[in-house]
DNA sequence: GCGATCAGAT
DNA sequence: CACATCTGATCGC
């Protein structure tokens, strides 16, 4: 009853079949080189770069899918599995699961950008396979899923780097970018200024596996415009890179490229303005923000809304178009966390889909940590969280912190168990 | 000493 | 606000 039978990027408990969307860090937690819990599925592009990932990992565990093609999983009960590209980083893709429980769409990570080839191709994927069946359980990446969440194509803000890229002729650039993911952005830049785009070695191995071989150097002579980790893109990175050539930022992103609180003596800059901002200050910087499309965060650092994620009106027109019965959103990260259907109220009007959600939300403002719930079935882990929730409480001001980093890794991922597919 | 897990950082 | 990632501390073996 209680046992899993297919996990969605969660791999730390005990189920039949694993399915991995794709290889960002937050997704792999509990997937290792040695993982030998049972067969993982994933798209093409994903086994490919996953021993690059995993050195070593069991090659005969690895089940690749054929985007947009049914599949039949060997489990006691019949279930179909289809792979729908994402259209979130190279390899990225929704699963969509068909069985007795009924038909559950599960998106990962995704971007639904209507006027793009990918989603439309994606559309007719899912309108083809669902035929007259409805989904039951929609798992959304609901990263943001708020109204105050909007942004342009990717392709509008590809040339809003290079328009600013082209604003600083004799500045050397450089990109946050994650170990995956943004490879069109550089391809964009590549191909728009005729120049190759510097990356770390690692990552350079990343791009050739991806069959990326003519526009990525490791060789800083070659180009003024560098793709660095995100983690390493401060303002003291600006800074000191300044003190030898002029250099500007960029980070391309869907949130507000917030700068820290320097913890030095120096305060040159108005960091701490930005550091103390209410909330209201926050949604005006958010307005401010998206009328402008750019915003220069900092003498040398610009953000640039060029966002893997969907964005609240892409969110809405995904659900529109699907309808399911049910919605899970697949990111509670945050202390601002609110069930989608909360700001979908408006699809849905005054359905009894929307007030079960409704009533969940107020439910989860007073206990704080009914989101569990949404995708964590297994009590013992449940009792783990609330325990650690209850000594983070203790220490007051760290709350926010402790719990944010804890819930994120928790809350993504599902599994599917039979206990899920019956009830709700 | 090693891997897994976690806290805290960017 | 919370993207995805890394480093370093700690725990169990």
């Amino acid at each position: 009853m209680e046992r899993g039978i297919i996990s969605v990027d969660r791999w730390s408990e005990g189920s039949q079949l694993y399915f991995l969307t794709h290889l960002h860090a937050d997704h792999t937690v509990g997937l290792s080189p040695r993982w030998k819990k049972g067969p993982v599925y994933c798209s093409h592009i994903s086994a490919r770069l996953f021993h690059h990932k995993f050195p070593g990992f069991d090659t005969s565990l690895i089940r690749t899918l054929q985007i947009g093609q049914w599949h039949s999983l060997s489990l006691q009960t019949k279930v179909e599995v289809m792979a729908i590209e994402a259209n979130h980083c190279p390899g990225a893709v929704m699963y969509l699961f068909r069985g007795e429980f009924g038909v559950t769409l599960y998106t990962g990570d995704f971007r639904w950008e209507v006027a793009s080839e990918i989603t439309q191709m994606g559309k007719n994927m899912i309108a083809n396979a669902l035929k007259n069946d409805k989904v039951d359980i929609l798992y959304i990446d609901n990263t943001y899923c708020n109204p105050s969440y909007s942004f342009p194509s990717r392709e509008v803000a590809a040339q809003q780097v290079v328009n600013i890229i082209n604003s600083y002729p004799e500045h050397d650039i450089i990109i946050g970018i994650d170990t995956l993911g943004k490879e069109d952005l550089l391809l964009y830049i590549s191909k728009m200024l005729k120049i190759k785009i510097w990356v770390w070695p690692e990552r350079l191995q990343t791009m050739h596996l991806l069959g990326l071989h003519d526009n990525f150097t490791t060789k800083t002579t070659l180009t003024r415009v560098r793709a660095v980790p995100r983690y390493s893109f401060s303002v003291e990175t600006l800074e000191g890179l300044n003190a030898m050539r002029p250099t500007i930022g960029i980070m391309p992103s869907g949130l507000p490229w917030k700068l820290k609180k320097v913890g030095r003596k120096d305060n040159s800059c108005s960091l701490s303005s930005l550091k103390t901002e209410t909330d209201n200050d926050l949604h005006m910087n958010m307005r401010n923000r998206y009328t402008n499309n750019i915003e220069k965060h900092h003498q040398y650092i610009y953000t640039v809304p060029y966002s893997d994620h969907s964005c609240f009106s892409e969110i809405v027109e995904f659900v529109k178009f699907l309808c399911p019965n049910n919605i899970k959103g697949i990111v509670s990260s945050s202390l601002s966390y609110v069930d989608p259907c909360y700001h979908l109220h408006n699809i849905y009007g005054t359905s009894s889909l929307c007030q079960k959600h409704v009533i969940k939300e107020e439910k989860a403002r007073v206990e704080g940590e009914c989101k569990f719930t949404l995708v964590c079935d297994s009590s013992t882990e449940v009792k783990y969280k609330r325990k650690r929730i209850r000594q983070s409480r203790q220490y007051g001001a760290c709350l926010r912190k402790t719990r944010v980093s804890l819930l994120r890794r928790f809350n993504r991922g599902a599994k599917l168990t039979t206990e899920d597919c019956s009830d709700e």
